[in-house]
RNA sequence: GCUCCGGUGGUGUAGCCCGGCCAAUCAUUCCGGCCUUUCGAGCCGGCGACCCGGGUUCAAAUCCCGGCCGGAGCACCA
């Protein structure tokens, strides 16, 4: 690119920054021209879509989406032992992308083109660019801390080439030999010098099974497919930060562009502890979680489960931005962005959670027409009103005898035997019952199916009936929570806890 | 220890590159009010921040130096 068109996107991308500050959008990228933009997501996919992994796929995803580019899906598995992939995982990636709404358009599997980056390391070994090392780990890492030069840096490239070939004929063991990029071993960064481009592993890896046992490391596998699929832009977390400085260096030997990066620092979320892949399988494995899929678990799979909209999780994320700063953040707020969407379309129903009969003195049993959702007149369900009810034990023992109040849409009670339960009719008008926490919800006593809602906590109590019509969707259940309707086994209705 | 990066209200975030329009944006939390019926939802309103110290300048959140605090990398992991 020259320096006037570099110029002009510069000034473009300075206006549209400053457009971009009213709108909830990302910011604009750094010398991004529409139609040209190519980024893409790399997970190793060890495990289950997280809401980190969400966060890869919709800023790199939007970003490609800004600038009609294109948005690839490339898994990083190039290591069949200390990351293992799991075979399931790579097709949970491919349904979250697209139900996050970015479906790649092209989805690559580093492991099936290792012949690929065999012929690139040739190619460096042939330049003297890279060359075998024989050094343990420890020795190694010796001459790294000092900044001095192995004994096998300046094997010459024929006599290199013929050591590959015995590596890849198997005629090494795990551990003795490795690839190594030339980088500078006084280079001022430790982190950058000479780094290991492939190591020997005999390990049947889960996706191309026994094909190789030389792998790439991920800087090597990576450099060579970001420059082969014509990466512009790449988005990733602070961890990586370093591998651009090592990459650079192929960049240079082959005079290749390298893409432009940004990072973003670590997310904490405060519901969720400290979580690894490997540590929750355990405690699947375990029986802690019931799952992948457990809704108190970060997975994707989980939230997906509780009812929370793609576009929410999308909008938390665009909230997030890009910054290399650390954040932690609550759920609180991807309620927030949840509850904008949900609150309009979701049903009302009544949940009694730690159920208590109440028996009511007086009062005539008569059917209540209830709106399913506040914000929509003509939309009804009904509620048979009876002289025995259920209510939940938090609000009957906030309650003092005397003490008046309304079952909502029903009638205005009052408590008059707390001991036995008793209560006796005021009447049918709203009046005397202002508004607020003397308005309760309730349940007719033989009009009700028992209703489990599993989340963090575990609740048991009764819906109304009419929930059953609501199967599948994300309904609120007043005074409680935003809940999605999992299934109904004729027995037992399971709801899965969202959000408040 | 060596290298690099960052610090804006309780929490995120915009502004920083190119100093003035910033007595600082937006969201969320919290608090208060409203709602002929959710005080665990909704609607309206309010409180609340430029890490510290120097320097440059007519002018600093923005530039420079130092300090403090936080983070990342220094793997034959990704």
């Amino acid at each position: 690119m020259d320096d006037e068109t570099k110029a002009k996107l510069l000034d473009k991308y300075k206006e549209e920054r400053k457009e971009e500050v009213k709108t909830k959008a990302l910011l604009p990228l750094k010398n991004a021209e529409k139609g040209k933009v190519v980024m893409r997501f790399a997970p190793n996919p060890n495990g289950p879509p997280t809401l980190g992994s969400a966060r890869g796929i919709i800023v790199n995803g939007e970003y490609a989406k800004m600038y009609d580019g294109k948005f690839i899906l490339r898994f990083d598995d190039t290591d069949p032992r200390t990351k293992r992939p799991m075979l399931e995982a790579y097709d949970w990636y491919v349904e979250d992308c697209k139900w996050l709404g970015y479906e790649p358009d092209e989805i690559i599997y580093a492991s099936k083109r290792i012949p690929i980056y065999y012929e690139y390391v040739e190619k460096l070994l042939k330049m003297e660019k890279a060359y075998p090392c024989f050094c343990s780990k420890e020795e190694f890492k010796k001459f790294r801390d000092k900044g001095v030069e192995c004994p096998h840096r300046d094997t010459d490239g024929e006599k290199a080439l013929e050591i590959w070939q015995e590596m890849l004929d198997g005629k090494y063991k795990e551990g003795e030999v490795v690839i190594r990029i030339k980088t500078d071993m006084k280079h001022k960064d430790p982190a950058i010098r000479d780094w290991v481009a492939f190591r020997i592993i005999y390990e049947s890896h889960p996706l191309v099974k026994d094909s190789f046992h030389v792998y790439p490391t991920l800087d090597f596998e990576s450099a060579i497919e970001d420059h082969l699929n014509g990466v512009t832009h790449i988005i990733r977390g602070k961890d990586l930060i370093d591998s651009e400085r090592r990459q650079r260096f192929i960049y240079k030997y082959f005079g290749w562009e390298y893409p432009i990066t940004k990072h973003w620092g670590r997310v904490k979320i405060h519901e969720f502890g400290k979580l690894s892949t490997s540590g929750i399988r355990k405690d699947i494995e375990a029986g802690k979680y019931s799952g992948w899929d457990d809704p108190r678990l970060p997975t994707l799979k989980a939230l997906r489960r509780r009812g929370f909209e793609a576009e929410a999780i999308k909008n938390f994320f665009i909230s997030l931005g890009v910054s290399e700063n650390d954040v932690a953040v609550s759920m609180k707020n991807l309620y927030a962005e949840n509850r904008k969407i949900v609150d309009a379309k979701a049903n009302r129903y009544f949940f009694v959670w730690n159920p208590v009969e109440v028996r009511i003195e007086g009062v005539e049993a008569k059917e209540v027409k209830i709106p399913l959702n506040p914000n929509d007149a003509n939309r009804f369900r009904v509620l048979k009103g009876s002289d025995t009810v259920y209510i939940t034990k938090d609000d009957f023992e906030m309650f003092k005898e005397g003490e008046i109040f309304r079952l909502k849409d029903f009638c205005n009670i009052r408590l008059i035997d707390k001991a036995n339960r008793k209560t006796e009719f005021v009447s049918y008008e709203l009046g005397e019952v202002k508004k607020g926490k003397n308005i309760i919800h309730w349940l007719p006593k033989n009009d009700t199916i028992p209703c489990v809602v599993l989340g963090f906590e575990k609740y048991e109590g009764l819906a109304e009936k009419n929930v059953l019509d609501d199967v599948g969707n994300v309904v609120q259940f007043e005074r409680f929570a935003f809940c999605r309707l999992e299934k109904f086994d004729g027995e037992e209705l399971v709801a899965i806890y969202a959000h408040p």
